[in-house]
DNA sequence: TTTCTTGCAAAAGCTTTGCACACCG
DNA sequence: CGGTGTGCAAAGCTTTTGCAAGAAA
Protein backbone atom coordinates (compact mmCIF):
# COMPACT_ATOMS: atom_id res chain seq x y z
CA UNK A 1 0.00 0.00 0.00
CA UNK A 2 2.51 2.78 1.07
CA UNK A 3 4.60 1.33 -2.12
CA UNK A 4 2.06 2.74 -4.42
CA UNK A 5 1.96 6.32 -2.54
CA UNK A 6 5.89 6.18 -2.69
CA UNK A 7 5.75 5.51 -6.55
CA UNK A 8 3.65 8.09 -7.19
CA UNK A 9 5.09 10.39 -5.07
CA UNK A 10 8.05 10.07 -6.72
CA UNK A 11 6.65 10.52 -9.98
CA UNK A 12 5.16 13.52 -9.73
CA UNK A 13 8.42 14.88 -7.60
CA UNK A 14 10.14 13.53 -10.95
CA UNK A 15 7.78 15.43 -13.18
CA UNK A 16 7.14 19.00 -11.51
CA UNK A 17 3.74 17.63 -10.78
CA UNK A 18 1.56 19.04 -7.77
CA UNK A 19 -0.05 16.47 -5.01
CA UNK A 20 -3.62 17.51 -4.72
CA UNK A 21 -6.84 16.02 -2.32
CA UNK A 22 -8.07 14.54 -5.22
CA UNK A 23 -5.35 12.47 -6.72
CA UNK A 24 -4.64 11.12 -3.15
CA UNK A 25 -8.66 10.59 -2.62
CA UNK A 26 -8.17 8.72 -6.44
CA UNK A 27 -4.87 6.78 -5.58
CA UNK A 28 -6.58 5.35 -2.15
CA UNK A 29 -9.71 3.83 -3.76
CA UNK A 30 -7.52 2.96 -7.00
CA UNK A 31 -4.91 0.68 -4.55
CA UNK A 32 -7.82 -0.38 -2.12
CA UNK A 33 -10.34 -1.69 -5.28
CA UNK A 34 -9.92 -5.00 -6.99
CA UNK A 35 -8.86 -5.35 -10.10
CA UNK A 36 -9.88 -3.92 -13.37
CA UNK A 37 -11.90 -1.09 -12.25
CA UNK A 38 -13.44 1.05 -15.46
CA UNK A 39 -12.90 4.64 -15.34
CA UNK A 40 -16.54 4.94 -14.84
CA UNK A 41 -16.67 2.29 -11.59
CA UNK A 42 -13.69 4.47 -9.96
CA UNK A 43 -15.74 7.61 -10.60
CA UNK A 44 -18.83 6.22 -9.03
CA UNK A 45 -17.58 4.94 -5.88
CA UNK A 46 -15.52 8.15 -5.07
CA UNK A 47 -18.02 10.62 -6.25
CA UNK A 48 -20.19 8.75 -3.47
CA UNK A 49 -17.78 10.57 -0.49
CA UNK A 50 -16.77 13.23 -2.80
CA UNK A 51 -19.68 14.74 -4.58
CA UNK A 52 -17.67 17.13 -6.53
CA UNK A 53 -14.71 15.21 -7.61
CA UNK A 54 -15.11 15.79 -11.59
CA UNK A 55 -15.06 12.90 -14.11
CA UNK A 56 -12.55 14.44 -16.03
CA UNK A 57 -10.19 14.72 -12.88
CA UNK A 58 -10.39 10.70 -12.59
CA UNK A 59 -9.75 10.00 -16.27
CA UNK A 60 -6.63 12.23 -15.80
CA UNK A 61 -5.51 10.63 -13.06
CA UNK A 62 -5.83 7.57 -14.25
CA UNK A 63 -3.68 8.52 -17.33
CA UNK A 64 -0.98 9.56 -14.67
CA UNK A 65 -0.90 5.93 -12.84
CA UNK A 66 -0.63 4.36 -16.08
CA UNK A 67 2.26 6.60 -16.64
CA UNK A 68 4.17 6.26 -13.28
CA UNK A 69 3.34 2.27 -13.94
CA UNK A 70 1.06 1.90 -11.08
CA UNK A 71 -1.82 0.80 -13.59
CA UNK A 72 -2.00 -0.73 -17.00
CA UNK A 73 -5.04 -0.01 -19.20
CA UNK A 74 -7.33 -2.60 -20.64
CA UNK A 75 -10.03 -3.20 -23.10
CA UNK A 76 -11.90 -6.46 -22.70
CA UNK A 77 -13.99 -5.01 -25.36
CA UNK A 78 -16.85 -3.90 -23.78
CA UNK A 79 -16.50 0.30 -24.98
CA UNK A 80 -14.84 0.82 -21.77
CA UNK A 81 -11.20 1.26 -20.72
CA UNK A 82 -10.26 -0.20 -17.45
CA UNK A 83 -7.29 -0.34 -15.49
CA UNK A 84 -5.50 -2.63 -12.91
CA UNK A 85 -2.84 -2.31 -10.81
CA UNK A 86 0.25 -3.85 -11.39
CA UNK A 87 2.14 -5.39 -9.00
CA UNK A 88 5.41 -6.48 -8.29
CA UNK A 89 4.55 -10.07 -8.58
CA UNK A 90 4.18 -12.38 -11.05
CA UNK A 91 2.42 -11.16 -14.19
CA UNK A 92 -1.13 -12.82 -14.37
CA UNK A 93 -3.87 -13.47 -17.38
CA UNK A 94 -7.12 -13.46 -17.58
CA UNK A 95 -10.19 -15.39 -17.79
CA UNK A 96 -13.52 -13.90 -18.75
CA UNK A 97 -17.04 -15.68 -18.21
CA UNK A 98 -18.84 -14.46 -21.13
CA UNK A 99 -22.15 -15.78 -19.14
CA UNK A 100 -21.79 -13.82 -15.12
CA UNK A 101 -19.01 -12.01 -16.59
CA UNK A 102 -16.57 -12.61 -14.04
CA UNK A 103 -12.89 -12.21 -14.60
CA UNK A 104 -10.45 -14.64 -13.22
CA UNK A 105 -7.11 -14.60 -12.86
CA UNK A 106 -3.97 -17.08 -13.90
CA UNK A 107 -0.50 -17.66 -14.52
CA UNK A 108 1.15 -20.03 -15.97
CA UNK A 109 5.30 -19.42 -16.15
CA UNK A 110 5.28 -22.15 -19.19
CA UNK A 111 3.45 -19.92 -21.30
CA UNK A 112 5.18 -16.91 -20.22
CA UNK A 113 8.33 -19.35 -21.37
CA UNK A 114 6.64 -20.36 -24.46
CA UNK A 115 5.98 -16.48 -25.53
CA UNK A 116 9.37 -15.83 -24.66
CA UNK A 117 10.93 -18.61 -27.40
CA UNK A 118 8.00 -17.37 -30.17
CA UNK A 119 9.62 -13.45 -29.70
CA UNK A 120 12.76 -14.79 -29.82
CA UNK A 121 12.18 -17.08 -32.77
CA UNK A 122 10.73 -13.72 -34.99
CA UNK A 123 13.57 -11.48 -33.37
CA UNK A 124 10.53 -9.77 -31.49
CA UNK A 125 11.03 -7.80 -27.57
CA UNK A 126 8.83 -8.51 -25.81
CA UNK A 127 7.43 -5.55 -23.92
CA UNK A 128 3.69 -6.07 -22.51
CA UNK A 129 1.98 -8.91 -23.48
CA UNK A 130 -2.07 -10.15 -22.64
CA UNK A 131 -3.57 -13.43 -22.64
CA UNK A 132 -7.36 -13.69 -22.58
CA UNK A 133 -9.48 -17.20 -22.10
CA UNK A 134 -12.96 -16.06 -22.87
CA UNK A 135 -16.04 -18.99 -21.75
CA UNK A 136 -17.97 -20.48 -19.39
CA UNK A 137 -17.11 -20.31 -15.80
CA UNK A 138 -17.48 -23.36 -13.79
CA UNK A 139 -21.43 -21.36 -12.77
CA UNK A 140 -22.33 -20.46 -15.98
CA UNK A 141 -21.34 -24.27 -18.14
CA UNK A 142 -24.98 -25.40 -17.43
CA UNK A 143 -27.17 -22.64 -17.57
CA UNK A 144 -26.79 -21.72 -21.11
CA UNK B 1 -12.96 -17.43 -50.99
CA UNK B 2 -16.05 -18.91 -53.12
CA UNK B 3 -16.46 -20.50 -49.49
CA UNK B 4 -16.67 -17.25 -48.03
CA UNK B 5 -19.62 -16.20 -50.15
CA UNK B 6 -21.29 -19.55 -49.79
CA UNK B 7 -21.27 -18.99 -45.61
CA UNK B 8 -22.49 -15.41 -45.99
CA UNK B 9 -25.40 -16.73 -48.46
CA UNK B 10 -26.38 -19.37 -46.21
CA UNK B 11 -26.37 -17.24 -42.76
CA UNK B 12 -29.03 -14.83 -44.85
CA UNK B 13 -31.01 -17.72 -46.38
CA UNK B 14 -31.45 -18.72 -42.38
CA UNK B 15 -32.28 -15.59 -41.18
CA UNK B 16 -34.05 -14.31 -43.62
CA UNK B 17 -32.09 -11.65 -44.64
CA UNK B 18 -31.64 -9.93 -47.93
CA UNK B 19 -29.10 -10.24 -50.70
CA UNK B 20 -27.92 -6.28 -51.87
CA UNK B 21 -25.31 -5.15 -53.81
CA UNK B 22 -23.65 -3.50 -50.55
CA UNK B 23 -23.22 -6.69 -49.25
CA UNK B 24 -21.33 -8.39 -52.18
CA UNK B 25 -18.93 -4.92 -52.77
CA UNK B 26 -18.29 -5.28 -48.55
CA UNK B 27 -17.78 -8.89 -48.46
CA UNK B 28 -15.49 -9.07 -51.78
CA UNK B 29 -13.27 -6.51 -50.33
CA UNK B 30 -13.24 -7.94 -47.12
CA UNK B 31 -12.70 -11.71 -48.08
CA UNK B 32 -9.97 -9.78 -50.54
CA UNK B 33 -8.17 -7.80 -47.66
CA UNK B 34 -5.37 -8.67 -45.52
CA UNK B 35 -6.86 -9.20 -41.81
CA UNK B 36 -6.94 -6.91 -39.28
CA UNK B 37 -9.31 -3.73 -41.28
CA UNK B 38 -10.71 -1.01 -38.90
CA UNK B 39 -13.91 -0.53 -40.55
CA UNK B 40 -12.30 3.23 -41.09
CA UNK B 41 -10.09 1.45 -43.58
CA UNK B 42 -12.45 -1.03 -45.03
CA UNK B 43 -14.53 2.18 -45.40
CA UNK B 44 -12.40 4.24 -47.19
CA UNK B 45 -10.81 1.62 -49.61
CA UNK B 46 -14.97 0.56 -50.94
CA UNK B 47 -15.46 4.27 -51.14
CA UNK B 48 -12.88 4.98 -53.66
CA UNK B 49 -14.71 2.46 -55.47
CA UNK B 50 -18.19 3.21 -54.48
CA UNK B 51 -19.20 6.92 -53.46
CA UNK B 52 -22.32 6.53 -52.46
CA UNK B 53 -21.73 3.86 -49.69
CA UNK B 54 -22.35 5.07 -46.24
CA UNK B 55 -20.75 4.39 -43.15
CA UNK B 56 -23.14 3.09 -41.47
CA UNK B 57 -23.17 0.39 -44.25
CA UNK B 58 -20.17 -0.93 -43.43
CA UNK B 59 -20.87 -1.32 -40.00
CA UNK B 60 -23.46 -3.19 -39.95
CA UNK B 61 -22.71 -5.40 -42.80
CA UNK B 62 -19.32 -5.96 -40.48
CA UNK B 63 -21.81 -7.02 -37.85
CA UNK B 64 -23.52 -9.44 -39.82
CA UNK B 65 -19.38 -10.93 -40.35
CA UNK B 66 -19.10 -11.60 -37.08
CA UNK B 67 -22.30 -13.02 -36.76
CA UNK B 68 -22.36 -15.52 -39.07
CA UNK B 69 -18.34 -16.30 -37.71
CA UNK B 70 -16.85 -14.80 -40.79
CA UNK B 71 -15.33 -12.39 -38.93
CA UNK B 72 -13.84 -11.50 -35.45
CA UNK B 73 -14.18 -8.50 -33.81
CA UNK B 74 -10.73 -7.21 -32.17
CA UNK B 75 -9.49 -4.52 -30.19
CA UNK B 76 -6.12 -3.88 -29.86
CA UNK B 77 -6.51 -0.84 -27.71
CA UNK B 78 -6.09 2.21 -30.33
CA UNK B 79 -10.11 2.96 -30.16
CA UNK B 80 -10.66 1.79 -33.40
CA UNK B 81 -12.69 -1.82 -33.56
CA UNK B 82 -10.76 -4.49 -36.41
CA UNK B 83 -12.17 -7.70 -37.93
CA UNK B 84 -10.13 -10.15 -38.89
CA UNK B 85 -11.10 -12.53 -40.91
CA UNK B 86 -11.82 -15.89 -39.68
CA UNK B 87 -10.03 -18.84 -41.17
CA UNK B 88 -10.80 -23.12 -40.84
CA UNK B 89 -6.88 -23.21 -40.41
CA UNK B 90 -5.59 -23.14 -37.27
CA UNK B 91 -5.86 -20.47 -34.28
CA UNK B 92 -3.34 -17.74 -34.21
CA UNK B 93 -2.23 -15.35 -32.12
CA UNK B 94 -0.10 -11.36 -32.79
CA UNK B 95 2.69 -10.07 -32.13
CA UNK B 96 2.02 -6.25 -32.32
CA UNK B 97 4.90 -3.81 -32.82
CA UNK B 98 4.62 -0.27 -30.70
CA UNK B 99 6.87 0.82 -32.90
CA UNK B 100 5.97 1.08 -36.75
CA UNK B 101 2.49 -0.68 -35.65
CA UNK B 102 3.39 -4.46 -37.56
CA UNK B 103 1.02 -7.03 -36.75
CA UNK B 104 2.59 -10.57 -37.04
CA UNK B 105 0.64 -13.52 -36.90
CA UNK B 106 2.25 -16.69 -34.91
CA UNK B 107 0.38 -20.15 -34.05
CA UNK B 108 2.36 -22.45 -31.12
CA UNK B 109 -0.07 -25.58 -30.50
CA UNK B 110 1.87 -25.70 -27.44
CA UNK B 111 0.69 -22.36 -25.96
CA UNK B 112 -3.07 -23.94 -27.15
CA UNK B 113 -2.40 -26.99 -25.19
CA UNK B 114 -1.63 -25.13 -21.81
CA UNK B 115 -4.25 -23.27 -21.82
CA UNK B 116 -6.96 -25.80 -22.21
CA UNK B 117 -4.76 -27.14 -19.29
CA UNK B 118 -5.49 -23.76 -17.29
CA UNK B 119 -9.06 -24.10 -18.66
CA UNK B 120 -9.35 -27.63 -16.99
CA UNK B 121 -7.87 -26.65 -13.60
CA UNK B 122 -10.49 -24.25 -13.13
CA UNK B 123 -13.49 -25.93 -14.53
CA UNK B 124 -14.23 -23.08 -17.43
CA UNK B 125 -15.33 -23.99 -20.47
CA UNK B 126 -13.49 -21.92 -23.54
CA UNK B 127 -15.04 -20.14 -26.46
CA UNK B 128 -12.51 -17.87 -27.69
CA UNK B 129 -9.40 -16.53 -26.65
CA UNK B 130 -7.26 -13.75 -27.41
CA UNK B 131 -3.41 -13.96 -27.14
CA UNK B 132 -1.21 -10.47 -27.55
CA UNK B 133 2.49 -9.63 -27.33
CA UNK B 134 3.12 -6.15 -27.21
CA UNK B 135 6.71 -5.03 -28.28
CA UNK B 136 9.20 -4.10 -30.98
CA UNK B 137 9.47 -5.61 -34.04
CA UNK B 138 13.46 -6.47 -35.16
CA UNK B 139 13.25 -3.39 -37.66
CA UNK B 140 12.72 -1.47 -34.50
CA UNK B 141 14.26 -2.85 -32.01
CA UNK B 142 17.04 -0.02 -32.78
CA UNK B 143 15.46 2.50 -33.29
CA UNK B 144 14.22 3.69 -29.79
C1' DT C 1 -46.60 -5.62 -52.02
C1' DT C 2 -44.36 -6.55 -48.12
C1' DT C 3 -40.20 -6.66 -45.84
C1' DC C 4 -35.62 -5.65 -45.50
C1' DT C 5 -31.70 -2.13 -46.71
C1' DT C 6 -29.56 1.96 -47.51
C1' DG C 7 -27.68 6.62 -46.85
C1' DC C 8 -27.99 10.49 -44.41
C1' DA C 9 -27.97 12.91 -40.36
C1' DA C 10 -28.72 12.90 -35.69
C1' DA C 11 -27.84 10.64 -31.40
C1' DA C 12 -25.27 8.03 -28.23
C1' DG C 13 -21.38 6.39 -25.63
C1' DC C 14 -16.71 7.13 -23.91
C1' DT C 15 -12.78 10.19 -23.63
C1' DT C 16 -10.35 14.52 -24.22
C1' DT C 17 -9.88 19.47 -24.15
C1' DG C 18 -10.55 24.65 -23.26
C1' DC C 19 -11.13 27.76 -19.83
C1' DA C 20 -11.81 30.41 -15.61
C1' DC C 21 -11.01 29.85 -11.01
C1' DA C 22 -8.64 27.50 -7.12
C1' DC C 23 -4.70 25.49 -5.12
C1' DC C 24 0.20 23.96 -4.36
C1' DG C 25 4.83 25.12 -3.69
C1' DC D 1 3.39 35.07 -7.00
C1' DG D 2 3.79 31.58 -11.02
C1' DG D 3 2.64 27.48 -12.61
C1' DT D 4 -0.48 23.36 -11.93
C1' DG D 5 -4.76 21.18 -11.14
C1' DT D 6 -9.82 21.11 -10.97
C1' DG D 7 -14.62 21.13 -12.42
C1' DC D 8 -17.62 22.15 -15.78
C1' DA D 9 -19.20 22.18 -20.23
C1' DA D 10 -18.15 21.71 -24.85
C1' DA D 11 -15.87 19.24 -28.35
C1' DG D 12 -13.97 14.84 -30.47
C1' DC D 13 -14.15 10.13 -31.94
C1' DT D 14 -16.05 5.96 -32.96
C1' DT D 15 -20.25 3.52 -33.29
C1' DT D 16 -25.32 3.15 -33.30
C1' DT D 17 -29.96 4.49 -34.47
C1' DG D 18 -34.22 6.78 -36.66
C1' DC D 19 -36.29 7.58 -40.81
C1' DA D 20 -37.79 8.31 -45.53
C1' DA D 21 -36.69 6.58 -49.86
C1' DG D 22 -35.12 2.50 -52.48
C1' DA D 23 -34.36 -2.40 -53.58
C1' DA D 24 -35.10 -7.38 -53.02
C1' DA D 25 -38.22 -11.34 -52.61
Amino acid sequence: MAQGHKVFRDFMARKGLKSTKQREIILDEFLKSTSHLSTEELYLKLRKKNPNLGYATVYRTLKLFAECGLAEERHFGDGQTRYERTSDEEHHDHLVCTGCSTILEFEDPRIEELQQQVARDHNFKILNHRLELYGLCSKCTGKE
